[in-house]
DNA sequence: CTGAAAGCGCTAACAA
DNA sequence: TTGTTAGCGCTTTCAG
């Protein structure tokens, strides 16, 4: 049963031909090559019997391409990266790509260590949730014409494909919504870092409040494992927050909870919008209104971009920024004010 | 910038050494060889200078290893598996392990595909949660001395590593604690099939009612993409229950999504358990009482276990069946009968 | 202490 | 139409 692997070499020799006939039949060149049918047949045959199966790292070796794509991802078990993990990987294997993945949690030195990993790993193409920091890492990258696509956020120095949405009138639009459902103390709690969609969503809130001669009122927070401290201090001391618009799901999840044990009613103390949708939002009584990312579309996108550098070689494509829209998910943590 | 990438024989070349003593020095064997430490500092400086990587394909053709563990999960956007797989991940890159993963969604055609392009690529070691029928498969690989060690369920005529949790007493506990809270009319909805998990699941809540003589009621739904139809279906025409234990998140995030939709209030009118924690489920209200797997746990015995036979080379070890204990963790949705 | 050379399994130019 | 052969970059035995 544990016999040792058969090699192309021994499927010739047990047929008695040359492992370049093999070698051509099994890559499909038997036509180009004027291979006769019935040897072709005659080798697919054994080869089926035999059950035999190319190295594949001969065959990257040789060939320098290893059908992989390396994916890295803020974090994994945040169900709006893992969503749009199982979307992608789906979509690559069914293009005979394999997915190596790993989460940054926005740690630039891990982040820089995955990128040499996956270059030493000879991986075919990146598909990256870049953090600040890296942008050296990745203009080598291209430098070296890999194919590169950003998504969720981009890195404004480097000139290369990304994913997006319009995080700027989301965060507008939300708060715009908040402001015509009545309230009036309008927080944003959010993760801060320079990274471009938090900068946008930022801006957008703070256009919105502009706009209606409103105060803003942010709270950034810490790059911290836990966020519990720092939103408990800021929803006790400010006490005339009407609503919050929430960053990111995780940012929105330790809020409701502290909200919960702080005994703060939604949305009758404080209304809710969260970016990033989700089972925990819609499920929650209330349930929370949510920007809604389009997840589905932002994985085709990138992966059909992805898998379209690497069949052109790169070659003559132009670079695409594929910026989508949200969609606003009303529900009732924002209810309008009641007198 | 975008030079070709050196290899051994041209750091070699431009020292005027040979390249077998440059990999001495970079495999840590110097020492061994008794090469001269100015040797060694030489070509390290000179190594670090040029920024020389080792091209890990050739040296994987070479050794037969590859240092990637193939990670085989039913569903990567399921935060029960994301938080594994994030916890594995983070161990296995540590110990200077890759991971390669892929989603089955427990379809064994696909599962089995993924097993045969995890072997093409060589992978060291395996980690899965297996659906049915992929047995043969798993048996070849451990055949082979592959190291296999199976997550949250087991398959039952294979004889590998594997780590569960207790599941048949979490849900004859999680059962019994219904009904010492003065449920009487306590059903079970979960998905149906020959896992291990999910068998052991049934017949824990079967024991529980068994032992109070009360009416064993059971969903068992299909395979399919959305479970809205049959759990509405059945929550309609069962009028009696009083409660409800969900088999996995999945399903009870049908189910109370389903409540709300009908109507149903949680627990006046239905108490609900469901297996596997998350935020969803903590943040509802009200909160919803859950058989919570211990994911820290499991994810470090797994990999523990693995990286113990990826270095004993699988010789001398023992398999080991570890079973891990669930946390009841009792919330609002499961509160007292009030008469 | 250092070097020459074989070979992992495959592809592809070149020959026949 | 098929075979010969030279590597891809690395490790490792065996000889100096």
């Amino acid at each position: 049963m544990s016999k040792k692997r058969l090699s192309i070499v021994d499927i010739a020799n047990n047929l008695n031909i040359s492992k370049t006939t093999v070698s051509f039949i099994l890559n499909g060149r038997a036509k180009e090559k004027r291979i006769s049918t019935e040897m072709v047949d005659k080798v697919l045959k054994y080869v089926k019997e035999v059950g035999y199966k190319p190295n594949s790292l001969a065959k990257s070796l040789r060939t320098g391409k290893s059908n992989t794509i390396g994916l890295i991802v803020e974090d994994i078990s945040n169900p709006f990266f893992g969503s749009i993990a199982r979307l992608i990987e789906d979509r690559a294997y069914k293009n005979g790509y394999k997915i190596i993945y790993c989460s940054t949690y926005n740690d630039m030195q891990k982040t820089r260590d995955m990128i040499n990993m996956f270059r030493d790993r000879h991986v075919d193409g990146y598909i990256i949730a870049p953090p600040q920091g890296v942008e050296e890492d990745i203009a080598s990258l291209i430098n070296e014409s890999m194919p590169v696509v950003l998504f969720d956020r981009y890195l404004p120095t480097i000139d290369t494909d990304y994913v997006v949405v319009n995080n700027q009138f989301s965060a507008y639009n939300a708060t715009q919504y908040l402001v015509g459902q009545g309230y009036k103390n309008i927080a944003l709690i959010t993760f801060a870092n320079d990274q471009t969609q938090m900068v946008d969503r930022i801006r957008g809130y703070q256009m919105a409040l502009k706009e209606h001669g409103l105060k803003q009122l942010i709270k950034e927070l810490p790059f911290a494992e836990d966020l519990t401290e720092s939103i408990t201090a800021f929803l006790k001391s400010r006490k005339g927050i009407d609503a919050v618009l929430f960053g990111t799901n995780r940012d929105a999840t330790y809020g409701i909870k502290i909200m919960h044990n702080l005994g703060i009613r939604i949305p009758e103390d404080i209304a809710v919008i969260s970016f990033d949708d989700s089972d925990a939002f819609e499920l929650h009584s209330p349930p929370i209104t949510t920007v809604a990312q389009p997840v589905e579309d932002m994985a085709e996108h990138i992966i059909t971009i992805l898998l379209d550098k690497l069949n052109n070689n790169g070659v003559g494509t132009k670079n695409q920024s594929i910026v989508l829209h949200t969609d606003l998910v009303v529900r009732g943590s924002s209810q309008p004010v009641k007198k």
